[in-house]
DNA sequence: GGTTTTACCTATTGACAAAGTAGGTAAACA
DNA sequence: TGTTTACCTACTTTGTCAATAGGTAAAACC
């Protein structure tokens, strides 16, 4: 059960670009800061900003930068985009009809409330608590 | 973010052993009943009886039944086992030291709290309550 | 004792996605 | 015009999940 470093890279970006306010950051610096390797963060970057989560500016003094306040992107919102799901099982992933044995099942009630947990917690985390963590 | 087919497997078998109470249900049997591949099935069960979870006897009249109440069973232990781990991300399956971001980064107390909520969800249920589920 | 029924063991395969790489084009600015 | 940046399409590598193949060993039955 495991997010993947597209999510987990993802929100250290959005973490960085917070700590950055309106100046646009070159991905090349978020790279080397980060220890990401700059094509693969190129990846995520164009999800990001065709999702309107920063905005992208071409040439000298171009970069990225966030579009709103920190407190207005929630971790589930960064993670549902970059992940595609939070869904802890492929038995919910899909429709409802996904399973055979969903009218059956003893333990998909425990998965569809498992999921429900993880997504209120993800949603009650804002970029702006993120910032305010401290470690050790 | 993902439970495997293995770990999932592993909770519907011993919910179905759960239900045979006293009686060794051969591994056929539990296979044509659940779906699953009798090979595959195979390898899962020899987890499951080689940490103790399950006796299994040999022979015609054999097969594999549980060794304790149903109450028992945290569906955190069964998962444990089977999953190797339930940590959502690698900063957090490997030791402390795993990533040299971890005493800086502003995303792993994150990470941790949310371990945590997740193995107190899933040791917070035990096969018992499994049984009592109902869908639709 | 031989046959059937069962669990147990070692190794291999196929499919797929995650992670990262390569090499370009287009926009903004000096 | 040249540099800096974002953006685009495609490829490779790696690893793990899921399943398969082909056996051996134990227990019961006749």
């Amino acid at each position: 059960m495991i997010v993947s470093t597209k999510g987990r890279y993802a929100l250290r970006v959005m973490v960085y670009l917070a700590q950055h306010g309106q100046d646009y950051i070159p991905l090349k610096e978020i790279a080397e800061s980060e220890g990401i390797s700059q094509k693969y963060l190129e990846t995520i970057m164009t999800t990001l900003s065709k999702a309107g989560f920063v905005d992208a500016v071409h040439g000298k003094g171009g970069g990225y930068r966030l579009n709103r306040k920190p407190e207005g992107y929630t971790v589930g919102g960064i993670l549902k985009l970059t992940e595609g799901s939070l869904a802890t099982v492929s038995c919910t992933t899909q429709g409802p009809a996904a399973c055979s044995r969903s009218t059956c099942c003893q333990t998909l009630p425990m998965w569809e409330r498992l999921d429900k947990m993880i997504d209120d917690f993800f949603e009650g985390i804002t970029l702006s608590d993120l910032l305010k963590e401290t470690n050790g």
